[in-house]
DNA sequence: AAAACTTTTTATTTTTTTTAAAAAGTATGA
DNA sequence: TCATACTTTTTAAAAAAAATAAAAAGTTTT
């Protein structure tokens, strides 16, 4: 009964407040039949009203939202070394700290014990009853089914899904999402309005990602492998990638790349404010860049190009409305953009780059975090079979 | 009311005959909707009851299709130097034959008037009474806003747009669509099975044109210029393109290329059987191609070579179900197949290449053509603004 | 050859949308 | 300033379409 209505909630959601007129263009349902919806929802106690909003010119419209108590969800951003986790209300907002673990994803059979250790921990310390939790979204790296709930990279456990799995252990229900559409998903929900019907949502990160909305939908390919960005096989360099194949744009391009050319360059005798650690990670080089190191940002700009290399060529393909910089690499946006910019001219069509807008995300850091939870909203229908939903098509 | 119950006649006319149940999955409606929907159409004439089909078990469904001659669609399929029309009746058979005419597109002012009167001679000649006819559709190279009926490329006329000129002029609507997206949409409709979902057809061709099926639709861009296969920039062999870059695709593979190369190599003494032609043209050197002739089919494999390593990057982005080399070069597609092939696996991560079936269209020549139709079918309910309609969304 | 199972068609009920009307505003101008 | 014209939102009534149930017409199994 929770789950009556799952369109409504999801429009509430995704624009915390909203008008039965807004409502009925979000879910493309009647007027009458939103009005009748919103009036359970609030025998419910699931939805409020908020106050009447102007209007230009007319009666001025009543206004609803989520009751933020109502549910919690968890977010679990995870990545090759670290792992935040969240807990997000009704209104989508945080509610207490994003939380951080260290936890090592590739070579390390403990990992997934110590994720389920850190989820109970989070659970147990926000002092909130467990009934109150919804559901939880985990968003990590590698080849992702998130039909049916497995990574096929990382975290496997034998005879049943990871999903499965983790849901016995932690007691609520679980789904996945790979990093890079997971951050798509938050840019089309939460981002810039340029994101939301044709984009190409670019995840600066250890490698190159890239996730795709078309149409207003994520776009995943027949097989679910779309958006290789990362091993596009733009080089002629001879570096052999971790897919095995030569030239990828990823042993030119990830922050992975950039730690090795720094430490080349270095050894060369470059003169920079990175000679004083005693191994140079990506994120020296990014504290350095951001600081003003020559050295640090040659080498961001240099990947920045061939990044813009690439992008020319999804230009050329998908014309899309814009190209978002998300992710953890979009910190230090400003210095990517312009190269990357300088790049998409230099290989474009002239046309096809002044109908493409590229921009820096506006989420920062917390774009996979808000991928989780809206993982978790997207597949809320799966949660209660006997909710009086329309399944998507 | 010819045109009531659109989504049912353009059912009916791609299926060229379907039951009850066909019609429902196909429109989405229910087997209510569709069997008041078909009654209604047979009252008008429109459709006849054909028998009865076999089944699987159960009771046999009686099958139902248009009638032929209750109205015709003229498709006129146009490449930069010849124009190929026919009339086409309401079970996509041609009526007559395919007829041809040499019209030059580009720098010819009289291109337009010229195609008028092809179009004329070509429903004078037919006998038919112009109220037969439905409508014109046209597919021709360029730039096409299809939505307006321009082209931005060809056949400018001033002050109008292309299509109402036509249209005013021949007395009947127009419809105007790009080759390569015509192509792709004859290719989903009437071509094989799986290029209905996700499908890239390959138009080959005086250039390398490509039009995308996403999702089951076309997919033509934020601002209609998805599809710029040609233009990509693969190469630094500093030719000079149309487009005003250098080292695009088509300066290595389209049948442009193909002909400079031929002339280079003969040039340079290669022995060939292309020595007896004078100047040899791209239709020659597909012809000793055929024959066997060793220099021809090697310049026609290096050229599929390039075009394989830019479908591997298409693999990479869109992860499609199928790849279908259509159009005019798709007369010698096993001469391509293997070359392809070939580069596709030297330039995918192995398991991309698994999941994407490549294959030669079973269309022929006449893909365009039938494009031609398509475009009017997908148009049909602007036809009659009374009819009883559900406007795509 | 009857029972069990499929698939299609018809009839009935329920759901949802469409249309129309009412309510609640804003802007304008005599 | 206050009636008039115009907007937008909300409510009510009518019409359309879908979902459900039942019947009809077959096929397959035992």
């Amino acid at each position: 009964m929770f789950l009556k209505h799952i369109d409504l909630i999801k429009g509430l959601y995704y624009s915390k407040t909203a008008s039965l007129n807004d409502l009925s263009i979000y879910t493309g349902r009647s007027i009458p039949y939103v009005t009748k919806g919103i009036a359970d929802l609030m025998k419910l106690d699931i939805v409020k009203e908020v106050g009447i909003r102007a209007s230009s010119g007319g009666r001025k419209p009543a206004t609803y939202s989520l009751i933020a108590d109502t549910g919690f969800i968890i977010s679990v951003a995870m990545n090759q070394f670290l792992t935040r986790i969240v807990i997000v209300n009704m209104n989508n907002e945080f509610v207490g700290e994003v939380q951080e673990f260290e936890l090592k994803l590739g070579d390390n059979k403990d990992a997934i014990h110590s994720l389920i250790a850190c989820i109970k921990a989070v659970v147990v310390n926000s002092g909130l009853a467990q009934d109150k939790f919804l559901a939880i979204g985990i968003t990590m790296p590698g080849f992702i089914d998130a039909f049916l709930g497995n990574n096929l990279s990382f975290l496997k456990v034998p005879d049943e899904t990871l999903v499965t799995y983790i849901a016995k252990h932690a007691g609520l229900p679980v789904f996945i999402e790979n990093d890079s559409t997971a951050i798509a998903l938050a840019e089309q929900k939460f981002g810039l309005p340029i994101a939301r019907n044709n984009s190409m949502i670019i995840n600066l990160g250890w490698g190159v990602g890239l996730g795709m909305i078309i149409n207003k939908e994520i776009f995943k390919g027949h097989s679910g492998f779309a958006g290789e960005f990362s091993h596009l096989p733009l080089h002629k360099n001879g570096k052999l990638c971790s897919c095995g194949k030569q030239g990828c744009l990823e042993t030119e391009a990830s922050l992975l790349a950039i730690e090795a050319k720094a430490a080349e360059g270095l050894k060369q005798g470059q003169v920079s404010s990175l000679l004083k650690y005693d191994t140079v990670s990506a994120d020296n080089i990014i504290d350095e860049a951001l600081k003003g190191d020559a050295f640090a940002i040659k080498i961001i700009a240099e990947a920045a190009y061939f990044i813009g290399q690439g992008l020319a060529i999804l230009l050329h393909l998908m014309n899309p409305e814009s190209i978002i910089l998300s992710g953890k690499g979009s910190v230090i946006g400003k210095l990517w953009l312009s190269p990357i910019q300088q790049a998409m001219n230099e290989h474009c069509i002239p046309h096809l780059t002044t109908y493409t807008q590229l921009a820096v995300s506006n989420l920062g850091n917390n774009a996979q975090l808000l991928g989780g939870v809206t993982t978790v909203i997207e597949n809320l229908y799966k949660l209660n079979p006997q909710a009086n939903i329309s399944e998507p098509t």
